[in-house]
DNA sequence: CTGTATCCCAGCGGATACTG
DNA sequence: CAGTATCCGCTGGGATACAG
C-alpha cells in the first residue's frame, strides 16, 4: 500500500483536491503550515505583527492598539523575537533617555502577503469597506493578495499542484527565477 | 489634537511604516485582520481548511491527517460550516448508504491566498524544502504568494498606504474628540 | 464510519499590583 | 514609560467511552 514512493529522491505529484495518497504523506514530513502556525498561530501574536506593519514600535503603543493586556503583549513580543520575526533594539531620541523599539526584521516582514490576504479576506468576508484599508501608493488602487508561481505565471486553485518532497539536496539553482 | 478627520467622508491616507494617527482610528473601527481571526485564528481551523485544499471530504480523513481529536475536529467543523466556510453536504457512494461530506464554499476556497502564504513563509523559515509543496501544474514552478492592486500593479511594502474609511454610511457615533 | 458526551489539562489572555 | 509578578477564568485541544 506505499503509493508514494518515500524513499525515492523524486517528487510526486498530485492535483491538489484530489490529493488521495496524502496519508502516506503525513507522518513522513509535516506541512510547513504548522510550523507557521507555530510562530504566528496565536490571535496576539498576529495582532501584534499588524501593529508592527502599520509601524508601531513602543511597548506602550502596541499594547493600546492591540488592546492587548501588557502581560500578554510582554509575552508574545518576548517570543516573537526570539523566533526572529522581531528585533528589540535601543532607541534613542534627543533629550530623552534610551528606549527600546520593536520592528520587523526580514522574517518578519515576509508576513506582508499574509497580512494582506488576512486584512482582505476579512474586509470581503463581512462586504464592508469601513475601517482601515491597504491601498497602492502610486495609484490608489486597494491590494489584493495573488499567487503566482516562479516562473511569474498567476495561479489558480484548478491549476495547482501539490510536490511530495521526499528531501530536497541539490538546491543549488531551485529558487533561481532566471530560468523560466 | 483631531489629526484624523473621522466625520467626514474622505479617507485619509499614510504611508504604512509611519501611521502616526493609529490611535485615533483604534476606536473608530477595528481592522479586518481581526475579523478574520475570529473565524480562522484557531490552529484547528487553519488545519482543517488546509486538509480541504489537499482534497480530505470525509471525517474520518480530516481527523486523521490533521491530528485533531475527534470531539476538536467535530466541533470546528461545525463553526467552519456555521461561518460559511465549508459545507456539510450528503454523499451518495454506489452501494453504500449516504454519507456527508466537507467542502469549501467560495469563501473557504478565497483562503487560497492566505493558504499559500502560509505554506511558502513556513518553508522559507526553516529553509528546508521537505514535505508537502505547491507547484504550478502548467510549468512545475513553485507557487508564491504575492501582492498587487486592484489596477493589476505588484506593490512592496514600501509603496503601500493606509487608508482610514469612516464609514459608507452615515453615522454619527463615530468621533471622539477626547483622544490627545 | 461519523460523530456526541464527559472529563481533563495546558496555554492563552486578562486584571491587578508592583518595580526600574 | 516599559515592563514583571501573581492570580485567575476561558477555551482550545486531547482521551476515553459511547451512540446512530
Amino acid at each position: 500500500m506505499e503509493s508514494v514512493d518515500l524513499n525515492g529522491d523524486d517528487a510526486v505529484f498530485t492535483r491538489a483536491g484530489e490529493f488521495a495518497d496524502r496519508d502516506a504523506f503525513t507522518a513522513a514530513g509535516w506541512c510547513a503550515v504548522e510550523r507557521s502556525l507555530d510562530l504566528i498561530g496565536t490571535r496576539s501574536a498576529m495582532m501584534l505583527v499588524r501593529e508592527a506593519f502599520y509601524g508601531g514600535r513602543r511597548f506602550d503603543d502596541l499594547v493600546r492598539r492591540t488592546g492587548l493586556a501588557e502581560t500578554v503583549a510582554a509575552k508574545r513580543l518576548r517570543q516573537l523575537v526570539g523566533d526572529g520575526l522581531m528585533e528589540r533594539r535601543p532607541y534613542r531620541e534627543p533629550g530623552a533617555r534610551t528606549r527600546h523599539e520593536y520592528v520587523l526584521t526580514d522574517r518578519g516582514r515576509a508576513l506582508f502577503p499574509l497580512f494582506v490576504a488576512l486584512i482582505r479576506w476579512g474586509h470581503a468576508a463581512d462586504g464592508e469597506q469601513r475601517g482601515v484599508d491597504l491601498v497602492h501608493a502610486d495609484c490608489g488602487a486597494r491590494l489584493l493578495p495573488a499567487v503566482r508561481c516562479e516562473a511569474d505565471h498567476d495561479v489558480t486553485i484548478g491549476d495547482t499542484e501539490v510536490r511530495l518532497v521526499r528531501e530536497l539536496r541539490p538546491t543549488a539553482d531551485a529558487a533561481d527565477p532566471s530560468n523560466a
